[in-house]
DNA sequence: CCACGATAGTCGGACATCCTAGTAATGACC
DNA sequence: GGTCATTACTAGGATGTCCGACTATCGTGG
C-alpha cells in the first residue's frame, strides 16, 4: 500500500497548524531527503564499478588536476569535506588500487594523491554510467536543474563566507 | 587563504570542457553539499539539547501523532529511511530516556514508540532553537525556500512512484 | 637560530545510513 | 486447521561524515 501523500508536505501541514511558518522546515527536510535519494541512486549505478559517489568525486577531482597529483588538504577544500573524511576515502581508494599516495618532497607534511591507471579506467567507465542516468536528477528538466542548483548555491556561498570570516 | 571561487562551479567548468553538459552533475553535487551543510548547522544547534537532526525528526513525528504512539514501520515510511535506521535512532532515543517503546498488543510484530515527558520537553526546546535559526536555510528568502522545496519535491515524488511500481 | 603558532595528516570515537540476512508474528488460501 | 508468503523488527557489517586530540613539519619573529 503505497503512500497516497507526500510525507514532507504532510509534515509541513502539521507543522503549520501547530507551530508556524513551515517553509524553512520544509526546505531543510527536502534537502536531506533529496540527498539521500540521489546518493542512493548514484551508489547503485556505481556499485558495479566498485566505487561510491564519494569515491567517484575524488577520482574525478584527481583527473582534473593539471599536475596529476593533489595534496589531500586540497581535496577536502574542493569537496568541502573534513580532512578525516579525505583520509578515509583515500585509504579505501588506495586499498583498491585506484589511487596512489606519496609524500610531497617539497613539504613533508603533505601527501599527494594521484590516479593509478586502473583508477583512470574505472573513472572513465563510471563517468559514462552516471552520465547516462543524468546523475540521478533526470526527473528535473535541464532548466529546473539549473534553477535548483542556483538556489542551493546561495547556501554554499553563504557558508563559505561564514567559514572564511571565522 | 579562503577559496576565491565556488568549488562546484569550478568543477562544473572543468566538466563542461572535458565531458559535456554539466547541469545534472552540478545539481547532484549541489544537493550533496547542501545537505551536508544544513545538517551540520542543525546538529550544531541541537547538540546542547543532546540530540541530532535525525533524532529531532523522530521526536517531532511522534509528537504529531494523534494516538501518541507510532509503529516503527510508520516512522520509516514517513521519514523515508530504512527500517534499520529507525531501529538505530529509536534505540538511542530510548537509551536517552526521550522515547519509550512497547509492543503493540494488537499485532505483536509491531513496536510502538512514544514520547516520554522528557522527550516532549526536549522537543519543545529544540524546536524553539532550530526555528530561531531558520532550520539552517535562512540564507534563502522565504520565496526562494519555497521554490527550492518545490523543485526538490519533483525528485521525491518521482522516486516514490518508482518505489511503488516495484 | 630557536621557540611557537599555523598547517597537514592521522587516529579513535560517535552517528546515521544502507544492505543482507535472520526471527517472529500475521493472515490468506487451500 | 495447516502451510506459506508477507510484514515487522533486529543483528551484523560496510560507508562516509563529523569532532576532538595528537604528531610531524613548516615558517615567521624575536
Amino acid at each position: 500500500m503505497p503512500l497516497d501523500f507526500d510525507p514532507i508536505d504532510r509534515a509541513a501541514e502539521l507543522w503549520e497548524e501547530r507551530i508556524g511558518d513551515p517553509e524553512a522546515m520544509r526546505l531543510a527536510t527536502s534537502i536531506v531527503r533529496a540527498q539521500q535519494l540521489v546518493v542512493t541512486r548514484l551508489d547503485a549505478v556505481l556499485r558495479p564499478h566498485g566505487i561510491t559517489f564519494a569515491r567517484y568525486e575524488v577520482l574525478r577531482l584527481l583527473s582534473f588536476s593539471r599536475r596529476g597529483s593533489v595534496p589531500l588538504s586540497k581535496i577536502g577544500e574542493r569537496l568541502m569535506v573534513h580532512p578525516t573524511s579525505v583520509t578515509n576515502v583515500i585509504d579505501r581508494l588506495t586499498a583498491q588500487g585506484l589511487v596512489s599516495r606519496e609524500p610531497d618532497p617539497a613539504d613533508r607534511r603533505r601527501i599527494l594523491a594521484s590516479l593509478t591507471d586502473e583508477g583512470a579506467t574505472v573513472l572513465e567507465a563510471a563517468t559514462e554510467a552516471i552520465t547516462a542516468m543524468d546523475f540521478g536528477v533526470g526527473d528535473l528538466t535541464p532548466e529546473q536543474q539549473r534553477e535548483a542548483s542556483d538556489l542551493l548555491r546561495i547556501l554554499r556561498v553563504a557558508d563559505q563566507a561564514a567559514t572564511d570570516r571565522a
